[in-house]
DNA sequence: GGTAAACCTGTACCTGGGTACCGGTTGCAA
DNA sequence: TTGCAACCGGTACCCAGGTACAGGTTTACC
């Protein structure tokens, strides 16, 4: 048997924090390594992949609890696609499209206020002429997103 | 002297919780208002138009913590512009830029993932024909911003 | 066999933007 | 005047995604 890498290495190759790899294992992100006699973590090569999909699928707009279903998920399919991933991801798709034009409005708003040379955002509120929609802004719901 | 408003009707008009008012207080977002003779807040009308102009700020970009340096700024201006609003709207402005550029790396490798109707992303990872950039997302700093 | 670095577990803390709960007052109307 | 809703201050908790610290073991090298 490969002696494996020890959690610093993994940690270092894979650009996280040692912390987090014990904190993906308690989440059920990564799964339990071997340990040494001496009770030391051992990973395989495999791990440093894992750790790449990981923050691959975060990256995506997966929150770690969607990482951690998808992942096992995997662990159980016989040779069939893993439930939803399809549908999660055309979800997540939307999500991000819903995100990037609310950025947009936003960026649009920015745009304008810096072109009009705003001066103070109490007196803008209160001025006709500024052209930072305050009432829109504070109406249309915070986190964009179609969510649930 | 108007007898002004309660902290549930700011709250409803505005809304916000009643929790929020005392925090942004707090905060120094929103200015201490009078009070009754037995200690109940009592706002007048700019109190709605100070929490507009908090959310329109943040939903802008700005941080409560930035909104309220922004605020005390405008508080003692002289008939000057308040100290970086400019900068700092131009500052947001290439930093939404940024997100919007980063959700729109995203949003093609997710759109490329749906596309080529991936399965299980364990077996991406070490598949040569998965279309989703595992490493350069990974790679690409998490929280797009060209920040500090 | 000594010693320093790496590792172990468990628990507490961090950020940001609020929200909830508690026991005790006030305000207002009938 | 009585009753109940609204309010008060203070403190604790929520979310996600980690990070830090303390105090004790193991590993690796000389």
């Amino acid at each position: 048997m490969s002696t494996g890498l020890r959690s610093g290495q993994v940690a270092e190759v894979a650009g996280v924090n040692i912390q987090t790899l014990r904190y993906y294992e308690r989440r059920g992100l990564l799964a339990e390594p071997e340990r040494s006699n001496g009770g030391h973590r051992l990973y395989g090569e495999d791990a440093v992949t894992a750790l790449r999909v990981i923050k691959a699928a975060q990256r995506l707009g997966f929150t770690l609890e969607e990482v951690a279903e998808l992942l096992e998920a995997g662990r159980h399919r016989h040779g069939r696609p893993v439930a939803g991933l399809q549908d999660r991801a055309t979800a997540k798709l939307a999500e991000v499209d819903a995100k990037i034009a609310d950025l947009t409005t936003i960026r649009t708003a920015l745009a304008a206020a810096v072109e009009a040379g705003c001066d103070d955002l109490t007196v803008c509120a209160s001025s006709a002429c500024c052209p930072i929609p305050f009432t829109d802004l504070a109406e249309e719901n915070r986190h964009a997103g179609p969510c649930c």
